[in-house]
RNA sequence: UGGGGGAUCGUCUAACGGCAGGACUGCGGCCUUUGGAGCCGUCAAUCGGGGUUCGAAUCCCUGUCCCCCAGCCA
């Protein structure tokens, strides 16, 4: 279901989808599902991007939308029409497309300026001549409110004009900028005053020298969005104090709805990879790596040079989930997607990456058997197959000798026998070594009777795979393995960087490798399986006839652990146990409840009396006394239902949870009818639920809930007649469960307690039931 | 310390207030001319403490921990 691209709902696989669903569903986009992908094109996409392409595109694509490729390129300093190139490349190379929708923010700069000259008309956006360090210390700090620029009332007539030279070049870089005029004391930083537009007389790519004032993020993204008729703009966490900003601009312009929203997704962290183009961009210049395309880097560039199938990418996006919860996914998860995909995609071959001789000495010195070998495993649901040279001589993995094997060695070892992958079984005769005693050669013999596919039923536990000495050819293998030796690159000591934990075994270059002859001439990244090693792709750029080489994509599973019998223990690093230490004294809502009551000797009046005459336990007293409204509220439904105990419960319990931000005095029922619903439960007449139910609905419109529970026919039913019958049909529905709970599983009293009482529309009594239930069940 | 978010198996992610499920990983077995694949099985979680409720991962209170915000980057 994870990994899974023809879904069934969409609705139901992520809470973006849910909410896309939902705005369908109320027609509030005016229909239309649009949204966009928008990367700076200042590097290259990597695999945390694909997260957010699947999500943008597949969005689009389920709901019958579409979804725009945009270039956020507001930063002439760090953008390069290449990389405009390159991210286009790997977006095709996925397997996604925009048909029509390429749009650059950059094309949008004359509406924007226009939009800023109108916010300025309108007294919201100034020019401000604060340097930039002054610009920082007037923002003040997230504990203190920053503080007005001198310029922040200058005339709108000298707002527009000293705007217009800035466009116009007349200033140095940095000397003014334009900003929006919001509030300076603003909780939210990002609300205070932001710069929307900065002086850079810098070379665009696309506009050239056209222009000398840049819009920033803020101010260019949600216009664009606008601009585009964007429905959902999706965009990661750390955008959440974005999102205010993001409303007032579109408020400020007045664009009405449908208009864009904003919605937050985590970002994707992948174990033992770096995630940000900066430090990619530091990988490749400092020359950590080869290249953005080197098939250690988690771009789409070098997992396609590493061998890594679209497909297998676009699984795994689409397989991690989206939520709001950062998180770091497990190298494990990709690399099954790989292999997954790559099983089924993948021919196999024999390449032996460390080679040793084997001469079968019964075997004719000249002779070049042909053998016929499969392409494909029994498996895999294909046909096709290659001639593989046999000879007196061949080689086979040095790892699979072994002179002194241990327990469960299925390999080659004196005395010994292997089948030789579609070839025959073989002995080990002899071992030959040179001065240093380091083996050099196997001499062994061959039964002739064991030819691969013959009827000889002679079976033998190994199976290694192998090469024609003569016939093979040589190639260079590159084998990687993860960049960084942390999962995390960027936790690591004081004084220590990312780089400190580069993996500096990261690739291993095997120059003397022997591959079967069948591949030689094969079309370029041609991709295979090297039998029982893991699957390899020629490399696209230094691979060729006469001159082969081969990246490993990624390794076989190896379930095959020599003298490891103990798995490692499991971390458990969990911080249950925390701490009851210091007494902090923190700006907590209790503490809050508390100064407002001892500054108010009413409040603490009324706390007393709620504990001593009422009964109320200190919560409770506690909750109602924080203000005057709780208690008013409180009071004024005691009158109508004098049970002290029953109104704080369901006032704290239930109404809290519901309460607006502007609390009881803005609630659209009265305290009385609030009492009435009380009395309610206190008289029997309905269920604690079904109350809940009431209380959605008084909150969200009204009303008095005596009418409501006589017109939708609420009552509790306490009728044992009348409930025995609907038990007897959910027991008589469910026998399975039934069998399953009287063998024990007493977990299954809630399942019938709630098919009961859905059957029932939550009216029934629940005591009863359970009781009722019991009874049938025991 | 202000504001905004968040906390479910080792990891990722589900569960109208009603059986805590799935995937990856691990472990065991079956099968196997790849120690691959496949199949079967299995270990494994609701951050702590109170409360409401017949029933709480979910609602209320409270504590703890984590992330983001003070670029003229995006």
């Amino acid at each position: 279901m994870a990994n899974n691209e023809t879904n069934e709902n969409p609705a139901g696989r992520d809470f973006i989808r849910a909410i896309v669903a939902d705005d369908l569903a109320h027609n509030r986009t005016g229909g239309r599902v649009a949204t966009r992908f928008p990367p700076e094109p200042n590097g290259y996409l990597h695999i945390g991007h694909a997260k957010s392409i699947a999500l943008n595109f597949g969005i689009a694509e389920e709901f019958g939308g579409v979804c725009h490729l945009r270039f956020d390129d507001t930063n002439p300093e760090t953008e390069d029409v290449k990389y405009v190139e390159a991210m286009q490349r790997d977006l095709r190379w996925l397997g996604y497309d925009w048909g029509d929708h390429l749009y650059f923010a950059s094309d949008y700069f004359e509406q924007l300026y226009d939009w800023a000259v109108q916010l300025i008309k309108d007294g919201k956006a100034y020019v401000d001549d604060l340097t930039d360090e002054e610009i920082r210390a007037y923002r003040g700090t997230v504990t203190e409110p920053g503080k007005p620029s001198p310029y922040r009332d200058r005339s709108v007539e000298e707002n527009l004009d000293l705007f217009a030279r800035m466009r116009a070049g007349e200033f140095e870089d940095g000397a003014r900028v334009l900003r929006a005029r919001i509030d300076l004391a603003s909780p939210n930083m990002k609300m205070r005053d932001p710069v929307m537009y900065r002086i850079r007389h810098a070379h665009h790519y696309r506009r050239g020298d056209e222009w000398c004032i840049f819009p920033l993020y803020d101010w260019a993204h949600g216009q664009s969005d606008a601009i585009e008729r964007i429905t959902h703009s999706i965009c990661t966490l750390e955008f959440e104090n974005n999102r205010e900003l993001y409303d007032w601009f579109l408020d400020a312009l007045d664009i009405p709805e449908p208009r864009p929203h904003q919605y937050e997704f985590a970002r994707l962290f992948l174990d033992y990879t770096v995630m940000s183009k900066r430090k990619m961009l530091q990988l490749v210049n400092e020359g950590h790596v080869s290249g953005w395309d080197d098939p250690r880097m988690s771009t789409v560039a070098g997992m396609r040079r590493r061998g890594y199938t679209p497909e297998s990418i676009r699984n795994f996006a689409n397989g991690v989930g989206v939520a709001r919860v950062n998180s770091r996914v497990q190298f494990e998860l990709l690399e099954y997607h790989v292999r997954s995909d790559l099983n089924h995609k993948a021919p196999r071959v024999m390449c032996v990456l460390r080679p040793l001789k084997v001469v079968i000495e019964n075997y004719p010195e000249d002779k070049v058997e042909w053998l016929d070998a499969p392409y494909w495993p029994h498996d895999v649901p294909k046909e096709g197959s290659r001639p593989v040279p046999f000879t007196r001589e061949i080689f086979i993995e040095r790892d699979d000798f072994m002179e002194n094997p241990p327990r469960k060695f299925y390999r080659l070892s004196p005395g010994k026998e292997v089948r030789l992958r579609h070839a025959y079984i073989i002995r080990c005769d002899e071992v030959v070594k040179d001065k240093q005693g380091e083996v050099v050669e196997l001499r062994c013999s061959y039964d002739p009777e064991t030819k691969s596919g013959s009827s000889v039923q002679r079976r033998v536990k190994g199976t290694i795979h192998w090469v024609s000495a003569s016939e093979s050819l040589p190639a260079e293998v590159r084998l990687y393995d993860r960049l960084f030796i942390k999962p995390n690159p960027d936790d690591v000591a004081e004084g220590a960087t990312f780089l400190d934990a580069l993996n500096p075994n990261s690739l291993e270059v095997l120059t003397g490798s022997r591959i079967e002859p069948s591949v030689a001439s094969d079309p370029p990244a041609s991709r295979y399986q090297f039998e029982r090693q893991g699957y390899f792709i020629a490399d696209a750029v230094d691979s060729r006839p006469g001159g082969l080489v081969f990246n490993r994509t990624v390794a076989l599973r190896d379930t095959w652990r020599p003298g490891k019998p103990e798995p490692e223990p499991r971390p458990k690093m969990k911080t249950k146990e925390q701490g009851a230490s210091a007494e902090r004294t923190r700006g907590t809502a209790s503490d809050a409840r508390r100064r407002v009551r001892e500054a108010n000797p009413e409040l603490i009046r009324r706390y007393e009396r709620y504990r001593q005459e009422f009964g109320l336990s200190e919560l409770d007293a506690d909750l109602l006394t924080g203000d005057l409204a709780s208690g008013d509220f409180f009071e004024a439904a005691l009158a109508t239902h004098p049970a002290p105990r029953s109104i704080a419960n369901f006032m704290n319990n239930e109404l809290l949870g519901r309460l607006g931000n502007s609390g009881f005095p803005a609630l659209p029922f009265s305290p009385a009818e609030f009492a009435e619903l009380v009395a309610l439960v206190d008289e029997d007449v309905i269920s604690t639920n079904i109350a809940k139910e009431i209380l959605d609905e008084m909150v969200a419109k009204g009303g008095r809930p005596g009418e409501i529970v006589e017109q939708r026919g609420l009552r509790r039913i306490d009728d044992s007649e009348a409930l025995r019958p609907i038990i007897d049909q959910v027991l008589a529905d469910n026998p399975d469960k039934v069998a399953a709970y009287r063998g024990g599983k007493t977990g299954l009293l809630g399942f019938f307690m709630g098919q009961v009482m859905r059957a029932t529309q939550g009216k029934a009594n629940p005591q009863l039931v359970q009781q009722l239930l019991k009874e049938r069940l025991a």
